[in-house]
DNA sequence: CGTATTTGACCAGCGC
DNA sequence: GCGCTGGTCAAATACG
């Protein structure tokens, strides 16, 4: 799975030292990034700012998830492409929100319950009795899992699977209605972690890839620990590559504040030469906010335009709106 | 041979 | 109640 090692940015060497006080993706992704904060950081837009994302579950969940799959998780042709920065968006819900919207299911908290259920009897596996008195067990009280944080990425990469410095096994996959892209499931490698993640690439706009965290990890990020602070999440997400941040439940709304917060390195980071002809995410991000700005990228803010179908369309939509007044 | 991925089946939730 | 859909499991398979 470490094979794709893509990760245009890791060149950034970003956050290789990132020397702030904003958290890194990887912070974010192990949990030094408090959720509060994001949560924190979703009042503050929600108090100050406009609403520029109307709940997932306007939608009908199928579409949402319709709009973005993804292929090939492990791996496949690792893109490492510095000159094409991946751009990525992130967006976060908690675990309280993610229920009461009622959001969708492409980020759903469901996954939770889910996974709780007893599940499959299936072939040759003990699992019959088991079922039963699992069964038994659920019939009793369904009491709901606790939700966990969930934070997505919207990035844009021609990598399916971006490499966050994490150790992931994919244990499922699925196809995407109304999309030619497959979902994949996958799971930190870590014992006792529980974080997943879900991958998917909008059909619309092939290259853009969604990447949904579900919870925090409960341990030191595998490449951080190997030294390796390229592999730093960030730095493969890399801030060069944001597009856009939304959250992922109803109740959450977007902001500026929010958005800084995943955004921060190009305030503190110096930028390869390359970088100005390709803007990092601060830029893209700007131009997300202020569309008139930044020509050249409006590029990608019109692909982000295009009427997708699921999760994809509703982030765009809510900068969209966010954009224009 | 151990580990990771693929893939079909299963299950719960939701809408009708 | 039924069918659809998303999410998960685990046997089978692939890969090193």
């Amino acid at each position: 799975m470490p094979k794709s090692t893509n990760d245009p940015q890791t060149l950034n060497g970003f956050e290789s030292d990132h020397p702030n006080p904003f958290m890194s993706f990887t912070d974010c992704l192990h949990g030094s990034l408090d959720y509060n904060t994001l949560s924190k950081a979703f009042d503050m837009s929600c108090s100050s700012s406009e609403v520029i994302s109307p709940p997932l579950d306007h939608d009908n969940n199928s579409n949402k998830a319709a709009g973005v799959g993804d292929h090939s998780v492990g791996t496949t042709s690792t893109t490492e492409n510095p000159s094409t920065p991946n751009y990525s968006s992130i967006s976060s819900s908690s675990n309280e929100a993610a229920g009461a919207a009622g959001d969708d299911q492409v980020l759903d908290d469901d996954s939770d319950h889910k996974s709780m259920k007893n599940k499959q009897p299936k072939l040759g596996s003990d699992g019959d009795h088991e079922d039963k008195s699992k069964k038994g067990s659920k019939a009793k009280k369904k009491e709901k899992p606790q939700r966990e944080p969930r934070f997505a990425f919207l990035t844009k990469s021609e990598v399916d699977h971006l490499e966050d410095g994490y150790r992931w096994r994919k244990y499922g996959q699925k196809a995407v209605k109304n999309s030619p892209y497959p979902r994949s499931y996958y799971r930190c490698t870590t014992q006792k972690c529980i974080v997943k993640k879900r991958v998917e690439r909008s059909f619309q706009d092939p290259s853009i890839v969604i990447t949904t965290y579900e919870g925090q990890h409960n341990h030191q990020c595998p490449a951080t620990l190997r030294g390796n602070l390229n592999l730093n999440a960030v730095g493969m997400l890399s801030p060069n590559s944001l597009l856009a941040a939304a959250p992922l439940n109803g109740s959450a709304r977007y902001s500026h504040e929010f958005l800084a917060q995943f955004l921060p390195v190009n305030n503190q980071v110096e930028l390869p030469n390359h970088y100005h002809d390709h803007p990092p995410s601060s830029m893209l991000y700007s131009n997300l906010m202020n569309p008139h700005r930044h020509h050249h990228h409006q590029q990608q803010q019109q692909q982000l335009h295009a009427p997708d179908y699921g999760l994809l369309q509703d982030l765009v939509h809510s900068f969209s709106h966010k954009q224009e007044p």
